[in-house]
DNA sequence: GCGACTAGGTTCGCTTGTTGAACTGACTCG
DNA sequence: CGAGTCAGTTCAACAAGCGAACCTAGTCGC
């Protein structure tokens, strides 16, 4: 009886609410984007449990999101540094901010925004269509099976 | 001892992390995306728990998510419908959809996609900055205090 | 006007996951 | 030699998720 697992669910959604639905694993991934490499930077940055940090650095790890090196010999010590993959991770975290700071402030507003590196100006996420540049939302948007390939092409 | 809440953390990506990360959520927002409205239909649709599919609708409903609007008088019969803000988080459904696709599938590719509902051609959401139209990563993005307000402006 | 069915839940006992606090072990620094 | 650092592990208490069965109020077929 243990949690529901939709990792192999045949839906994008799916596998990374099993990701991301873990408790913490999105602000650790914050974390990581902002600089954050070892295991007590993550911990005293987070408040997080230890244990849970532990357990969940290491599924990081397993879906190969973060990468666990040894930054020094002795006594051993290890940093946890993004791949491509947790690089790439940075868009769902931009959407959430983006809606989160639209909509998760009643009265006031968020007190942090997203900045350019260089020039500081604010910057606004938004979700919209690679090729057209056009703004995806639900009313033009529905699913679709995948055009034929050789994967559970049944019919 | 009960989880930890990020819901009033001052940080647009933690309050997100507080709804998303309850278990099921996405999925029922993605299932409320394709037009579902009604507990069975949720329920029948995902498999879910019913006592969990209670607790996550009373919740998606107290955030404004969704709104729970009697369809019928006798006996007495509700269904689920997407507000303004339930609308707007298909932005990040949509940034999940991306990075699960390119990142969650190992082998093969997913067996879905989504498509403009007129032309059927496929879409491939991405992130960008809403001003300038470009692509946004972490190596030219960073987190700063908001511009000056009166929330809790401080120095 | 009786039994089956429907819709939208609630209740239950059980298992898994999260929490905070304390502890460990290998090493370095003064 | 004792204090400090770092990256964890261990533990017991509690919360949350699980599947299955149950409930309630009405409708439908006969």
């Amino acid at each position: 009886m243990r949690r529901t697992r939709f990792d192999d669910w045949p839906c994008p959604i799916a596998r990374a609410t099993d990701l991301i639905g873990d408790w913490w694993t999105p602000l650790i991934m914050r974390e990581a984007f902002s600089g954050r490499r070892r295991f007590d930077e993550f911990q005293s940055a987070l408040d997080a449990p230890r244990a849970v940090l532990t357990v969940r650095l290491k599924r990081l790890c397993a879906e190969g999101m973060l990468e666990r090196v040894a930054y020094q010999q002795s006594p051993p010590r290890y940093e946890y540094r993004l791949t491509d993959k947790g690089r790439a991770f940075w868009d769902v975290l931009a959407a959430m901010w983006r809606w989160g700071s639209d909509w998760l402030w009643t009265d006031d507003a968020p007190p942090v925004v997203l900045k350019d590196r260089e020039t500081g100006r604010i910057v606004r996420p938004i979700v919209v269509d690679e090729e057209t540049g056009e703004h995806l939302d639900v009313r033009t948007t529905r699913v679709g099976r995948a055009p034929s390939s050789r994967v559970s092409a049944a019919g």
